[in-house]
DNA sequence: AGTTGACATGCAACCGGTTGCACGAAATGC
DNA sequence: GCATTTCGTGCAACCGGTTGCATGTCAACT
């Protein structure tokens, strides 16, 4: 019997369903139902199996029932950016979940990059049974494709007809607008994210509605990929639009205004008030971020109940969207504006 | 026979090599060879096979082939605590080091449990090649029986006889000590990590001894789990030992702890000098952080490159043990000692 | 011509599980 | 007390590949 890469001596092999059936004095038939369906068994019979697995170390190869039953037990996380703080949370909540549910799971990192992303999904269609793909930045179209090979449910895209679940920044950032509109600003500037991104097209349409009804001018400023570093460099262009606030993507491009405020000796909030998404940082910033709640852990974990739900037979498919509600959570990077008028640099 | 998801015409099967054999008028050894080892085939037979296999539009099946062979063409990364932002940069090299060499990788989040990391190991074993594990929390004993079974490879922990990469710190935070004594501090803190980290003990063990070296009298306070939250609850701790300066287990607490100063009224550096460790977090600290520079993110990269050659076969087992050397990176979070000895709270 | 060997391919066992069906024993019905 | 149902378990086939060994063919060599 051939061993895995280097040699090894005897009797280390991972125990086999055939190794325990003979310590149990059973047929391996027998094992394999000790597991998967214990009320065919008398319980007595389940009890010295288990036993006997406990004490032999089995744990049952998931390839081999694979191969079998057509059920992988894995499923797969896609997300653009694992580096985004954002994610973390999302992740771990998805693994946790996913690990109740008896799943395995494979992370891809698309490093923003929807090639990228189309390649991992291909590689791990193969080995997984359904996928979470968190702020994907392929097209609707894409999407839907692989929606047909394989289960897949989507966190913060909104495809009709794939099942979602959505962080509703809507309301939030609407309150952001409204607190600074009634701190007395007039004119305001939102600090716009990764372009595929449909959070970005939800806060940047919501920070424009909350504007006009409130009639305070709303100005766009582009800063790309969600990075720190991106949205220290966007500070020139965010002073030059004459905002005396701005409403940045996320918290991370938040925290490089501030540090790219700083250098430039704006003060915040007296020189500019600053605010960000998804509460990530939260007290971590300097000062402390005002920022839209997220509950990005909780958009994983019922993208997982959804995803586990279309695995299991006989469950109706439905067309699901999930909301989530967000709220503005106030802390000292809001201010009234400067007196007369905004700083230029 | 179930289908996935959106019901679909029939014929929809993925084709086998039974059928490709029969197509193609050869038996099914035939067919795996013609893809596994054509060269064992005449070229006029290869040719027929993979006309049929284009037709048919087969593709071998992983899980079967896997099942058979051993080789999953995956790989498993599993880390403490996502969370960290140490990590992300080295789970992003390690993916991509990993699909330049052909495998998909599975993550695991520990959570700071080995009871979990046992558990993600057992799972997870059954369905990659080999082992990442970064930054351990098992005992040496349990590592050992696990590196038994898989390739396995370590980073951040050393353990005799399994090949590691391991971020020396010892020379930078022997820097650091040097750093603070310059400026004048005599008395000093370390702030230490989770109780399972080699790294921690690591960094403390050097703390200790350039202190020694020095007459730089070294306190040891203790924070545990490598938090935020938990370097902001230690302030108060750190600043009854009457230290001057303090050097933190990472960025994380250190970050912490500048926030718990913060509250406390305590100016940085001016009231106490701050150091950090891994270089994570950069400028992002407020203020910018004298810190130690990590490589998370090499090595990854590097225990990849390890472990692939591991699992290539012919190639020498040795007992590897790879070292990155740090520095210190100065910030301005360090200054001399405040006049009068330390400001008590 | 007979032997030898190289080469191309097939046979069949195997990887480690799952599951339809059959079988024997115990429980139930009449 | 015998026929029938129920229940627990085993047998053996199967999932889709891989691979050691046997077989057959044909060319080269003596």
């Amino acid at each position: 019997m051939p061993t895995h890469g280097t040699g090894r001596g005897p009797g280390d092999a991972a125990p086999t369903i055939g190794e325990v059936a003979a310590a149990a004095g059973v047929s391996r038939a027998t094992v394999s139902r000790a597991f998967g369906r214990p009320q065919m068994l008398r319980p007595e019979t389940v009890e010295r199996v288990q036993e006997a697995a406990r004490h032999l170390g089995y744990v049952p190869n998931r390839v081999a029932r694979a191969l079998s039953t057509g059920r992988f037990g894995n499923l797969a996380l896609v997300v653009p950016d694992i580096a985004n703080p954002f994610f973390p949370p999302m992740i771990r909540a998805v693994q946790g979940r996913a690990d109740r549910a008896g799943f395995a799971v494979f992370l891809g990192d698309a490093d923003e990059d929807p090639a990228r992303e189309e390649v991992l999904l291909r590689q791990l269609s193969t080995q997984v049974e359904g996928f979470v793909l968190a702020s994907s930045r392929l097209t609707d179209e894409r999407i839907r494709a692989h929606a047909e090979r394989r289960p897949l449910v989507l966190v913060n895209r909104d495809v009709e007809g794939i099942p979602r679940v959505l962080i509703d920044t809507t309301r939030a950032v609407g309150q952001a607008v409204e607190h600074l509109h009634e701190l007395g600003h007039r004119r305001i500037a939102y600090l716009s994210g990764p372009a595929g991104s449909w959070s970005n097209r939800q806060r940047r349409r919501a920070v424009k509605r909350a504007g006009d009804r409130l009639g305070v001018e709303v100005l766009m400023v582009p800063a790309g990929r969600a990075t720190f570093e991106l949205g220290r460099l966007a500070v020139p262009a965010l002073l030059a639009t004459g905002a005396t606030a701005v409403v940045a993507f996320d918290d991370l491009v938040a925290q490089g205004v501030l540090a790219g405020l700083s250098e430039q000796g704006v003060g915040v909030p007296a020189g500019l008030s600053v605010v960000g998404c998804d509460d990530v940082l939260a007290t971590r910033t300097y000062p402390p971020l005002t920022t839209v709640s997220a509950r990005s852990a909780e958009a994983g974990a019922a993208a997982v109940d959804l995803l586990a739900g279309m695995l299991t037979p006989g469950t109706p498919l439905a067309d699901t969207r999930l909301l989530l509600d967000t709220s503005l959570v106030v802390r000292v990077t809001t201010g009234p504006p400067p007196r007369g008028g905004p700083r230029r640099p």
